[in-house]
DNA sequence: GGTATTTACTTGTTCGAACAGGTATCTGCT
DNA sequence: AGCAGATACCTGTTCGAACAAGTAAATACC
């Protein structure tokens, strides 16, 4: 926390550029939450980039590693493992399947579910992917000592575990 | 939702290598960009919970928050004020005009562009997002301090300007 | 066995995000 | 004045994210 860019602090108008950080007294209310989606954004942006020269959208290498990795699953477990939406899923697979980086086979056991396999066509953009992966990683950490990278990260997951609580919390009234 | 615990579960040894909680080896190539990604979704799932009640989708609680404060505006200073895209913000401008909490009016100096202004009944909205928004703020810094506080700001605009740099970068070779 | 509930998946919808065009209009330069 | 290029905005498209509903199969219960 050395050399900390004024963003909380003093944005008096006038100066107008302002070429790193777009922070109007918009975000005074939640400077924490307008860096976190800031910094989410711009890390969205670059994933895509990343993603989009081997052919894959944001989302979908997930979907892919966890494949790689752990081989054919149901579309229940790839949702759990994700953390994502049983919908999104769906689509999420037929476009991957659409574009030959997946198979299902319908499961021998449940009627109901088929098991995706990733293709071997796949296989040739693991690579691609966890590289990628690495140089995002590596882009973010620019200039952070192992300390500062471990800091980082508990930084990060002291937050999501804020929001984890958050959710469980009855108190939250966020119940749907 | 529900989201198992990333770090906090301690996982000793047990059986394999990496039996871990949400995610394998999949993130180990990136775990902080694997901690961003979770921070952010998580992050925009309760922003989203907030704002639904009030009526508004994530993202037009922002160009809403300029509105308000900077008076009308053309959708170009709002692109630029939220690093945003035009195509988005013409589609969430016209949304917003829909749902009655924006009016258009032409620019009497540029007949290309039109001034986007909040209506009156969007000022009702004012004091709710910001509630929201500090809401969000207290809870993902629930239990820091001041100071853990500001040295979470700084640790994510770090992360932050690492990815502005890279993307000023011409060895990026991102570009188009 | 038969019914109720849960589970696995699909479809429809709306939204933001990003890319690829396209159309006016303004501006700079000659 | 006239033209090239930049600017402001719009439309079409694909994608993930989230919500709502619906279908079919598995499971639980009586």
């Amino acid at each position: 926390m050395t050399q900390s860019t004024p963003a909380a602090g003093k944005d008096p108008a006038g100066t107008g550029p302002e070429a790193s950080v777009p922070v109007p007294a918009a975000a005074s209310g939640g400077p924490i939450s307008h860096a976190i989606f800031r910094l989410a954004r711009l890390h969205r942006m670059f994933a895509g980039q990343l993603l989009r020269r081997i052919g894959l959208h944001p989302g979908q290498e997930l979907v892919m590693m966890h494949l790689w990795e752990l081989g054919p699953q149901r579309q229940t477990d790839l949702v759990r493992l994700l953390d994502s939406d049983a919908a999104t899923m769906t689509r999420t697979i037929q476009r991957l399947e659409q574009a030959g980086f997946v198979r299902r086979r319908p499961s021998p056991t449940d009627k109901r579910a088929s098991l995706i396999e990733p293709t071997a066509a796949s296989h040739a953009l693991r690579r691609e992917v966890e590289q990628s992966w690495s140089q995002l990683e590596d882009l973010v950490t620019a200039g952070l000592s192992a300390d500062e990278c471990t800091e980082a990260l508990s930084t990060l997951e002291r937050l999501e575990q804020n929001l984890v609580q958050a959710a469980a919390d009855p108190t939250c009234a966020a119940e749907r």
